[in-house]
RNA sequence: CGGGACGUGGCGCAGUUUGGUAGCGCACAUGACUGGGGGUCAUGUGGUCGCCGGUUCAAAUCCGGCCGUCCCGACCA
């Protein structure tokens, strides 16, 4: 590929619409360009990273004995009616009408119409499992779409799916997808993790989600160090870890005068944070609830609205409210004696000798114990709070950090969700229908390209692995065409390397070589050979590795050398 | 959708407060010089100032409406 004759509109300034190193790399390397809200085109060179990206998606995903289809990105509405998710999908599904004024739809994924598929043409379970996947276009119309191809509306995702006729032979593929997926990430160079999380609207089955880990991820993954547990931060277990120790405080009644923060409380009474405790009351579906968390951990709202009991979407009780049914203000809540059914998180269950508000204005109790000073229900006792860096993992395998991370990846075992609503049974070796179980597996072939560039770049460009580099190396000929001894000693190499197969980006433009070096380093392709006068004078050419390797080669031994380095 | 910001040649921006015939840098074209990290000089091309309406002798600037884009939140590959 000549650089002369193909089109990559590098940029010198940093755009203003972008915040984040994928987003300005890609529009400065001249690999994207933005269309509208949510809708970039690919350049050359970005179309090239993303076929390669999909080489080794389709590699790794074909090991698996799935095979590729390509399904329509317009999709009838009807299909999506009978799956329910017409209305499900809300906004995020974009609607329209044919000239006949039916419905449609532009997928935002593919359940319906593969559910579809093999209904119609499935009808035994010796033809099972099958797994059918593609690479795709998808839409979705996101709420704020952002941060470039990283949340785009329209993306590129390989989408597979799977059938079977047992619960067993699912999770097979359910694992061998779960491999593929960590195959592909390695081969991409990345620091990722599988984490447990929420399945959405898809289904809430078994899940997990593939993140690679990025300080611009819009999830945090709390993960051990040691062991193989991740989960989303949404979904993450906070455990408690000791016994109570025995009371050794008398319960004391103290005076806490316009004390109503927990940080007031620290301050007033000179106790640790971690021996204090505050009272959430939020609504519940017979009368406020309250919980009761450590002061220094913060409610976890997802799990909280998931309580019996507890109304969701969460909401908490107005503080007219609460002093009606509490007698004080907020400040001063407490578990002892509370009025009203509460929760209480692990991390308190565990406290012996602790503060709390004493259910009276400007008042709070210190020394308190459960089942002494209150009695404690072993059914109160839920996981209320977010988890925070050095927790306790709850696979014991120490303590659990925290980093956010880009999910790129997601798989799930459906079980009959689509099977179920969309009728698609085989016939069992009794020759009984049942529904086949399903699983779904989603990996993000734009969104990794952008994941890539977050993880590997610095200050002046991205760092390419070479699997997936739009070029293997750059050939940069400075001075053309001045010097025709340049000009041809660059044809050369160029023709060498085109007929040993590598894959080279030419400048044989008639730029400055600081132009030149500028753009190499802004599309960032691992390795660069430079040829000028000043080396040829000694018949040597510069030979690149990103940023840690630069050395003068011999003219012939150049390719050569490339060679033996690609492997 | 709630909160915030922005919209002026291809890109990045000034000008808007205080209305008066649209400017800078880069890019682009031509020429000269230069030639290993976005070089210099000269000449030149390119904008109905997001759109519609209003106020005014006069609107990029003031007023109203609309559209678009970005950032923070709820949602997701």
């Amino acid at each position: 590929m000549k650089f002369s004759n193909t089109l990559i509109p590098t940029l010198r300034d940093i755009p203003a619409n972008a915040e984040i190193a994928s987003h300005i790399l890609l529009l400065r390397g001249g690999f994207i360009r933005q269309l509208g809200s949510g809708l970039y085109t690919w350049l050359p060179l970005g179309v090239r990273v993303l076929q390669k990206i999909e080489r080794i998606v389709r590699e790794e995903i074909n090991k698996t004995d799935a095979h590729e289809v390509l399904m329509p990105f317009v999709q009838p509405g009807e299909l999506w009616k009978e799956s329910d998710r017409w209305e499900v999908m809300g906004p995020d599904l974009l609607r329209m009408q044919d000239r006949h004024e039916n419905d449609y739809c532009l997928s935002p994924t593919h359940e319906e119409v593969i559910t579809d598929l093999f209904r119609k043409n499935v009808k035994s379970y010796r033809q099972l499992p099958c797994t059918l996947y593609q690479i795709a276009t998808k839409f979705r119309d996101e709420i704020r779409p952002r941060f470039g191809v990283l949340r785009s509306r329209e993306f590129i995702m390989k989408d597979g799916y799977s059938f079977h006729i047992d619960e067993k032979s699912l999770h097979a593929t359910y694992l061998a997808m779960h491999d593929a997926y960590s195959s592909i990430l390695s081969r991409l160079a990345l620091d990722f993790r599988s984490v447990e999380a929420h399945g959405g609207v898809i289904g809430d089955d078994e899940n997990r989600e593939f993140h690679v880990l990025a300080d611009t991820g819009e999830d945090a993954i709390a993960y051990s160090k040691v062991s193989s547990y991740a989960s989303n931060l949404e979904k993450a277990e906070a455990v408690a870890t000791g016994d109570v120790a025995t009371a050794s405080e008398t319960l004391t009644k103290v005076s806490t005068p316009n004390i109503r923060t927990i940080n007031g409380l620290v301050e007033c009474l000179d106790v640790p944070i971690e021996r204090t405790v505050k009272t959430l009351i939020v609504q519940g579906r017979d009368s406020p609830i309250g919980l009761v968390l450590r002061g220094d951990h913060e409610l976890h709202e997802i799990k909280a609205a998931r309580l019996p009991n507890v109304l969701s979407p969460l909401t908490f009780t107005k503080e007219s409210e609460v002093r009606h049914h509490v007698g004080c203000n907020v400040g001063s809540i407490g578990p002892v004696q509370l009025q009203i059914p509460y929760y209480v998180d692990r991390s308190v269950a565990v406290l012996s000798d602790f503060v709390c508000g004493a259910n009276e204005d400007d008042f709070h109790l210190t020394g308190v114990n459960w089942n002494r000073d209150e009695s404690l229900q072993s059914a109160a006792i839920q996981d209320l709070r977010k988890v925070v860096e050095g927790d306790p993992a709850p696979d014991g395998s120490g303590p659990l950090s925290i980093q956010r991370g880009i999910e790129v990846g997601h798989i799930f075992k459906l079980g009959t969700k689509y099977s179920h609503t969309m009728n698609a049974t085989v016939l069992d070796e009794r020759g009984e229908s049942v529904n086949v179980l399903m699983g779904c597996y989603g990996l993000g072939v734009t969104r990794l390209a952008a994941a890539v560039i977050e993880q590997k770049h610095d200050e002046i460009g991205p760092l390419w692995p070479l699997e997936i580099a739009p070029a293997q190396v750059h050939l940069v000929a400075l001075n053309v065409p001045r010097s025709s001894e340049v000009v041809n000693a660059a044809n050369h190499v160029y023709e060498q390397l085109t007929t040993q197969g590598i894959e080279v980006l030419y400048d044989d433009r008639n730029e400055r070589p600081g132009v030149k070096f500028a753009d190499a380093d802004l599309i960032g392709i691992p390795y660069r050979i430079t040829i000028g006068e000043r080396g040829l004078k000694e018949n040597t050419v510069e030979y690149q590795h990103q940023r840690e390797l630069k050395v003068d080669v011999s003219l012939d031994q150049v390719v050569p050398t490339l060679l033996q380095d690609l492997g």
